[in-house]
RNA sequence: AGCGGGAUAGAGCAGUGGCAGCUCGUCAGCCUCAUAAGUUGAAGGUCGAAGGUUCGAGUCCUUCUCCCGCUACCA
């Protein structure tokens, strides 16, 4: 199963969502980007070529009424807004390859192809769109969704207006059963099961075609042979993930965009908007005869101390704010570890805190500090001069170190991130156990110095080990913890192909050169302090 | 109303027929290499309720209660 090394190495191409710039970003679309960006270091740390698209979603009403309630041009706000992302991902330490803007030239470009593509293949119609409307929304509603007095759920004191307006529609209804046997036939295409299990249901439900333009609607792509119409949402927002594939100097042609790196791996997003991802999107594809993604996996939402979060509840959680506290690795760390991936999580402080000071201070950074600093006294501040391979092979720590590259391996390629980070944590438990039974002081002490050597190198090299399976959640702390072990590794440089090279066979066991030299023993993670609430003197 | 998920120690979770477990937190003993870290042990559970199948049920069946998601245009 090896690859032979004059092979290209494989591809991961993988999207988040284009975040809508109706604000700055909230912690969902953080946790999101954090998951994609710990995925995409995964599987660059495997060799593979990746590329991490994330991006904005700049058109609507909605944008453009805000950006007027500033006082402001829209473009000047989205730029703003669009900034605020980028900003929060420089804090998160994320590295995205692409960011894809939706009022970019380019885009539109891609989306007036795409459109005339599906057009020819006589899938847009202009249909009549009826209803009630509730212009807070910008929405058809339901009449059984409605309060009485036809006022709207959400905007209690508005009443609804009826609309009869002229819009274009995409024939979804002509694409039920050949969505229906792509589920069938790519099982792993909708992810989770539970989500899975939604739209299958969904959509034997019989599909509905979908309206893709408004007419009342200045901020936007205008439809290509009828502009008094403009495209709403899914015929442009989607398209986003395609423009992000165009190669910087690339004339803006589908099958430029679509050359190297169609179709995506993988979308990451919420599970709020599965279905436009696991329904829209495929048959969007399918009447543009363009190949599916392979796989959309909806994860979950995040709760604040069991509560939904919502600026009208002013229970928010703010990342920017988290990120300042906390730092980078910390939030990464808690939101990727403490919630099973897929699932609904929690955000609680004190747990927060808790945890990173359990497993990243106390566990994992106490061990590596307590061993480094016995090996500076006893081996001459160097990795011990002992044959890994000779190692006593009944150490329990040897032998869980031995499987753990392949079980945390397994665990990122099915986005179980918790776990990855579970096995790097077992490592360091039985680690410290162990170092505890062998007590290498006291073994120092009655001189039996090759024994002492053995010890220190294995729970050194466990905690080597450790922290390059965390490298893809915490990469600064996995830096820190590599560079006090004596390498130069820096893992967010990892665009360099010779690191990359460097740090192919790390997953296995024995990779630490014993006689070299370490650096300077330091904590790797302060203590986190609970924020004080002490008013007293 | 229909479909799906959930209810297990103070908190977060694992556990698809055989002695109820893991992590965090709490309390106590031990160690002294270490970031007041580590380690060992303890306390803490009528496994949502009731009934049934079984030698044996957290686990299978039935009924019920509560919470959550989906049931079409919520970026």
């Amino acid at each position: 199963m090896s690859i032979s090394d004059s092979q290209k190495p494989a591809q991961f191409s993988l999207t988040t969502p284009l975040y809508y710039v109706n604000g700055l970003p909230h912690v969902g679309s953080a946790y999101t980007t954090m998951a994609a960006d710990a995925l995409a270091r995964f599987y660059r740390l495997r060799g593979n070529d990746v590329l991490l698209i994330t991006g904005t979603d700049e058109h609507g009403q909605k944008i453009q009424r805000t950006a007027e309630q500033l006082h402001r041009d829209p473009q000047a706000h989205c730029d703003e807004v669009a900034e605020g992302f980028q900003d929060l991902w420089q804090r998160l330490n994320i590295h995205y390859d692409r960011f894809s803007r939706t009022t970019s030239d380019l885009h539109a470009q891609i989306v007036k192809e795409f459109f005339l593509r599906v057009w020819e293949k006589g899938d847009i119609y202009l249909g009549q769109q009826q209803g009630w409307y509730c212009v807070e929304c910008e929405e058809f509603k339901e009449e059984r969704d409605l309060l009485s007095e036809k006022r709207c759920p959400i905007h209690t004191n508005r009443a609804v207006e009826w609309r009869d307006e002229q819009n274009y529609f995409f024939r979804l209804s002509r694409y039920q059963q050949a969505l229906q046997d792509h589920y069938a036939n790519s099982p792993q295409f909708l992810q989770p099961d539970i989500r899975r299990n939604e739209i299958l249901n969904f959509v034997s439900q019989g599909l509905q075609d979908f309206s893709i333009s408004r007419v009342n609607l200045d901020w936007g792509i205008p439809v290509p042979n009828d502009p008094k119409h403009t495209l709403y949402v899914w015929f442009d927002a989607l398209l986003g993930y395609i423009t992000a594939l165009l190669e910087p100097d690339a004339e803006p042609t589908l099958e430029n965009a679509l050359k190297n790196w169609w179709p995506i791996d993988l979308h990451l997003i919420g599970k709020d908007i599965l279905r436009f991802h696991g329904v829209y999107w495929p048959a969007m594809l399918m009447s543009a005869e363009l190949p599916l993604p392979k796989a959309i996996f909806g994860h979950g939402f995040l709760t604040k101390d069991g509560q939904k979060m919502g600026k009208s509840q002013g229970n928010t959680l703010d990342p920017f704010d988290l990120v300042d506290r906390y730092g980078a690795d910390a939030v990464r760390y808690y939101f990727l570890k403490e919630i099973a991936f897929g699932r609904d999580g929690d955000f609680n402080e004190t747990r927060f805190i808790d945890i990173l000071n359990a497993d990243l201070a106390n566990d994992l950074g106490n061990l590596l500090n307590r061993t480094l600093k016995m090996a500076v006294k006893y081996c001459e501040g160097k990795v011990p001069a002992i044959d890994p391979q000779a190692m006593p092979q009944d150490w329990s720590l040897v032998q869980l170190a031995q499987g753990a590259g392949e079980k945390a391996s397994e665990a990122y390629s099915v986005l179980s991130f918790s776990i990855a980070c579970e096995v790097a944590l077992s490592l360091v438990r039985i680690g410290n156990k162990f170092i505890d039974e062998q007590a290498p002081w006291s073994r120092y002490k009655a001189g039996e110095i090759e024994t002492v050597n053995q010890i220190l190198y294995a729970v050194l090299e466990s905690v080597r080990l450790a922290a390059y399976l965390l490298a893809p959640i915490v990469p600064n702390l996995s830096t820190k913890i590599y560079q006090q072990l004596g390498y130069s590794v820096d893992f967010n440089d990892l665009g360099e192909p010779t690191s990359l090279k460097l740090l192919k066979e790390h997953d296995r066991w024995g990779c630490l050169p014993p006689r070299q030299t370490f650096g300077q023993p330091e904590p790797i993670f302060q203590k986190l302090m609970a924020p004080s609430l002490d008013l007293e003197p």
